[in-house]
DNA sequence: CATGGGATTGACT
DNA sequence: GTCAATCCCATGC
């Protein structure tokens, strides 16, 4: 194969179709990766995503690393299903659990380009230019009306699902970085965003190319 | 049962 | 640039 990477098969399906379970049982920075560009919709909202972050339960990051709990029941359990929680206490973080059951990890969505029911974003966020409505993990999930009750649901059967890369569109332009936000394993590359878009969150930080070319 | 710490955001100096 | 808001949950007594 080529220098980029071969897409996985459930991603080779058109625009509308649902990412089903097989898709996010693979290693979790390569869902990460290519979640960019997939959709994430709820109730006719959606946007497509522009950054992403992996975690897994071997780096201390990860809400798995302190094993099987309670709140990380969802991390551990099977690929495909949303994991949400509350984070400081204020909003609500959408991610997609990844990697077979027993394994804890999941990708978090940080970022969407809005594509559906703007008027609605704009109701739910206040009136705001485009690239404020979902710059951001707490952002995406108040203009998309995702709440912690979506916790442990199927993304492939909704109400929140995940649609596939349109693939006419051709392969995203994908920049890894470090993760925002964190101090434990703060220097792993595990960021994915989409070059040039807009949408992205707050620091548009120092980021390489996802998919390092041979020296 | 008490405590401490966040995978953030928006308002303010 | 600084900082408070606010709640879930892991941990320890």
């Amino acid at each position: 194969m080529g220098a980029t990477a071969a897409q996985h098969p459930a991603a080779q399906q058109t625009a509308s179709s649902v990412l089903s379970a097989d898709f996010y049982d693979r290693p979790v920075l390569h869902v990460a990766r290519e979640l960019i560009g997939c959709v994430v919709e709820h109730a006719g909202v959606s946007g497509v995503i522009v950054e992403t972050e992996a975690y897994h339960d071997s780096e201390p990051a990860c809400h798995a690393f302190v094993g099987l709990t309670p709140r990380t029941s969802t991390l551990f359990g099977p690929p495909g299903r949303a994991y949400v929680y509350r984070s400081y206490g204020i909003h609500v973080l959408l991610n997609a659990v990844c990697e077979p059951s027993g394994v804890g990890a999941a990708v978090l969505i940080r970022a969407l380009d809005p594509l559906t029911g703007l008027a609605r974003m704009r109701a739910r966020r206040g009136l705001r230019r485009p690239e404020d409505l979902c710059s951001g993990p707490g952002k995406l999930t108040q203009a998309l009306g995702i709440e912690l009750s979506h916790n442990g649901l199927d993304l492939a059967r909704g109400p929140v699902l995940i649609r596939a890369r349109d693939a006419a569109r051709g392969e995203p332009q994908i920049l890894a970085g470090v993760r925002v936000g964190i101090t434990k394993a703060a220097d792993l590359p595990w960021r994915f965003c989409l070059a040039d878009s807009r949408h992205v969150s707050r620091p548009r930080p120092t980021l390489s190319p996802a998919e390092p070319r041979p020296r």
